[in-house]
DNA sequence: CCTTGTATTATTGTATACAATTGATTCGGC
DNA sequence: GCCGAATCAATTGTATACAATAATACAAGG
């Protein structure tokens, strides 16, 4: 079931790859708030370690942007402000229509069935109205897009920012009005793929992230402009 | 004259730091070619440090795609391929189009001065044929459209990206044609930034792009398609 | 009371020691 | 001679010891 073959950075049977996934998550998910500092010592006891894997973890942290080190004085939680979720949907749009665009001619088999299904389930849940199988779906439909581009830069940019927003992300389908949209949008993006119709994908993809993004804005998630 | 004020991951006073510019820059030269293997002893004595120091240096790599690291085993040199190549063009020709648009809203005086000074010297280096001037100033050109859009996440993207083509850039502009003809286009990019003019600015710096792009490919510096 | 310098302490930076894993080599059996 | 298991060497993974740096507390002098 090869789950895991092209694990980055992260490698889950390193204790390093282990405190990196966990503190990455912690962070995504607020455990660790904005300005926090960070001690080697403290993480390592709470996981289990000793510092050196901490210190790796804490290096590939500082990269992703997560956390800023101060040399010889320590490492601090960095938070995103609203203006940075602004400019990655901004960005993402751009970037998901090129992927859609790109996905038409490079699409298998495989993920066409995939993404079908995909479709279909979204469908389902969301009429039952299960939040949690909603938001796997929807991050699923994203995730087999960026594979589908057939450009391992592009989809590993688009993974980057996906995670990143994934705070505000959870927030976002709960609604009532926007999830049976975004299927529908999700429907009419593999339409077109289907149809080999590249502009059709890529101004479909481009507006769906738009689309998004407005409804972020609506729901006061974010603000707007600075 | 503080230089390195947002020294981001870089760090040039810690030994780990200097390991990871050394390392890094040597790959990108092609020091170490494409599927060396890094051993962390090796490189310690090379550069006079221990194996603490390179191996977070490592991980650091690791996750800017320099280098794979295969657990228990080694960590080995990654390639940029052509298809990485073309992808990143087609990529930085859509988001430095972005850029530009914003420029034209968040451009600081200062940040214009100095497009205009680079503009100008330029011109004379490329006169004079002053190959490794000319180098410098492209990539400052570049830099300063990015810092101007005023999006700390676009910036780092594109300068990650910018980073890494450097290899393939440091052939590309020692052409007798492409020179001046990239001095015109970046002329032309400032002057719709100067003239407030977003849909120009980014379709200018758009084609800036993909004529770099197309340039390499003319020159038979990666190979078109898979 | 405030400022400044110093001693103390806590924390990170680096080096080294030890454990675990991998790959190769050797040796025995057939 | 060939195959496989055991052994050995080399390398990475982790823990810990030590050094350097920065924050803090506090006392002396103004």
């Amino acid at each position: 079931m090869e789950e895991d073959v092209k694990e980055g950075a992260s490698d889950k049977y390193s204790l390093r790859g282990r405190v990196f996934s966990r503190l990455r998550e912690d962070i995504l998910n607020g455990k660790y708030e904005e300005g926090i500092e960070l001690r080697e010592i403290a993480i390592g006891e709470e996981l289990g370690v000793s510092r050196t894997p901490v210190r790796e973890a804490f290096r590939q942290l500082e990269l992703e942007g997560l956390i800023r080190i101060i040399p010889n004085k320590g490492a601090y939680v960095v938070g995103i402000s609203d203006k940075d979720v602004r400019d990655i949907y901004i960005l993402r749009s751009r970037l998901e229509g090129l992927a859609a665009r790109w996905a038409v001619d490079h699409i298998t088999q495989e993920q066409m069935e995939e993404m079908e299904e995909n479709v279909y389930l979204a469908k389902f849940h969301t009429e039952k109205g299960h939040l949690e199988q909603m938001f796997e779906l929807d991050n699923r439909f994203h995730e087999l897009l960026y594979e589908a581009s057939g450009s391992k830069i592009l989809e590993h940019q688009l993974k980057d920012y996906h995670q990143y927003v994934l705070r505000i992300r959870k927030k976002t389908l709960s609604s009532a009005k926007r999830g049976p949209q975004s299927n529908l949008e999700h429907e009419a993006i593999l339409e077109a793929i289907k149809n080999r119709n590249p502009d059709d994908a890529e101004r479909l993809a481009n507006e769906h992230m738009i689309n998004a993004y407005k409804n972020m804005l609506d729901k006061g998630l974010i603000k707007p402009e600075e």
